[in-house]
DNA sequence: TGAAATGTTGGGGCG
DNA sequence: ACGCCCCAACATTTC
């Protein structure tokens, strides 16, 4: 009898799992295992919101192996020590993994590579996660040459199927309870988790198939609108590798195929793959250059005059009561289901970076917290962005305007009523700016500006004015990108 | 995957 | 009828 390890880390789901179905293809045993060890990511360990989801994702994850037969074992860290002790107890000469991308665990993942080996066990590592590895595209800085890049590589890999049955562990095999893990909050604060999130594989491809046969169609048009359900919200699978990038396109190019007219369809289709593969791009950028999780790809931002003495308005602006009502709509989204619309993470994040002139990093560690799909790459690249001083950012003097923003993509305010129920009954024509609104109309919409809904902490002429002229003191110094 | 300031154009009101 | 001005609408430039 040969026994394999699948380490399961980031990649919760049986179903085009490499690592898992090349084990099974050269071992009669499997022991699938999860080692907690969040000492091991570093400066980035899990989020509350994240633990959240990773409680659950374990569960499903211990849910689908013991329908196959088989069931999850746990256990704590340190991984190399644990790996390590798990070959004893099962005699096990191979160990399978799919890889990860964050700088800290590659040379954690490494290490341990290479003293398994040592051992004499035979390790293999897959991609599970991503389009297309970092390295196998010579580094970009600027998202279009990267798409036009993979455009020409190609994108047909058909997913691999989940196993019909696994074999069962050795008896009485020791394995940690879940709750062991203490991943849970204390304090109940996961209500609006609940509400608004199944975590595991198979909830995971419901959202896949409803998306494709409800928001596809729409989503170049809508994608932009947080007032519609025009996303797939796939992101905390993706993160959790409950589904892959891989099964995604499949299952997109299955149904374009199978639509009658395909022009419409594929337009939007592509939309939507171009996102996926900002997804790679963000992994392909944090591969590259690894140091940028903390410190801004454009070295002149090192030497940024962010605002001291904050503190208040990083509060305001966490709770969602900085009086732009587009902004605290999306901050209170965040807060209370742990997931916020993109186009309104990008208006948070320019009005913290631009308008209150706080560090990405204050908010690149608000949304690391407080984010279900709070991810490495991604979360480095968007805040990035969005402050001008990272890889195809926008340009610093890019600021955007919550005012027209909100009208823009929040026409009839349905999503700040939605959010912000204090002001539900201003309407369309000021709930983006109700400091503006008649004292009549507020009157009449039971609104008292200062006390039910805060007054704008920010001037936006004279805080955009200040923010150009904090550029105007990096803007030459050698060195930029 | 901006917004504001500035420039240009052309229709209509009016003396 | 004609020139002049106003200003919305659109385009371009600047930050």
């Amino acid at each position: 009898m040969t026994t394999a390890i699948v380490w399961f880390r980031r990649d919760f789901r049986l179903s085009d799992n490499p690592a898992l179905t090349e084990a099974l293809l050269t071992c009669e045993r499997v022991v699938p295992l999860y080692v907690h060890a969040p000492e091991e990511d570093g400066r980035w360990a899990l989020g509350s919101a994240s633990r959240w989801w990773l409680h659950h994702s374990l569960t499903a994850l211990d849910d689908s192996l013991r329908k196959l037969g088989s069931c999850l074992i746990i256990r704590r860290g340190p991984s190399l020590e644990t790996l390590r002790a798990i070959v004893a107890q099962t005699g096990a000469e191979r160990i399978y993994w799919n890889r990860l991308y964050e700088p800290e665990l590659i040379a954690r993942d490494t290490e341990i590579n290479r003293a398994l080996q040592s051992d004499g066990l035979i390790i293999e590592t897959c991609n599970s996660a991503l389009l297309h590895e970092p390295w196998t595209i010579k580094p970009y800085k600027v998202f279009t040459p990267y798409w036009k890049a993979v455009q020409r590589l190609d994108l047909q890999q058909t997913p691999l199927p989940a196993p019909k049955a696994l074999p069962p562990l050795p008896a009485r095999f020791e394995t940690l309870p879940l709750e062991a893990l203490r991943l849970l909050p204390t304090i109940p604060w996961d209500s609006g988790l609940k509400e608004n999130w199944q975590a595991g594989e198979n909830a995971a491809q419901r959202r896949l198939q409803n998306f494709i046969a409800s928001a596809l169609a729409g989503y170049a048009e809508k994608r932009d609108r947080p007032d519609y359900a025009g996303t797939s919200r796939l992101s905390p699978h993706l993160h959790f590798g409950e589904i892959g990038p891989r099964q995604i396109v499949h299952a997109i190019r299955i149904h374009t195929g199978a639509h009658e007219s395909p022009t419409g369809i594929l337009k939007n289709a592509e939309s939507y793959l171009r996102e996926l593969v900002w997804r790679d791009f963000a992994h392909h950028l944090l591969y590259h250059f690894p140091q940028t999780t903390e410190h801004p790809l454009d070295e002149r931002f090192a030497r940024f005059p962010w605002a001291t003495d904050c503190t208040e308005a990083l509060t305001a602006w966490r709770k969602g009561m900085t009086g732009f009502p587009i902004v605290d709509a999306g901050m209170r989204e965040l807060w209370h289901t742990g997931w916020m619309h993109n186009r309104v993470r990008m208006m948070v994040a320019s009005f913290l970076t631009k308008n209150l002139r706080i560090s990405w990093l204050e908010g690149a560690r608000w949304f690391w917290d407080t984010l279900v799909d709070a991810d490495l790459a991604n979360n480095t690249l968007g805040w990035q962005w969005t402050a001008g001083c990272g890889a195809d950012a926008a340009p610093y003097f890019r600021i955007f305007n919550p005012v027209l923003q909100g009208e823009r993509f929040d026409p009839n305010g349905d999503y700040v009523r939605r959010w912000i129920p204090e002001l539900a009954r201003l309407p369309a024509s000021h709930i983006h700016r109700p400091w503006q609104a008649p004292s009549a109309l507020l009157q009449d919409s039971g609104m008292h500006l200062g006390e039910t809904y805060p007054r704008p902490i920010v001037d936006l002429r004279i805080s955009r004015e200040q923010a150009l002229a904090a550029f105007q003191v990096i803007k030459r110094i050698p060195g930029a990108i």
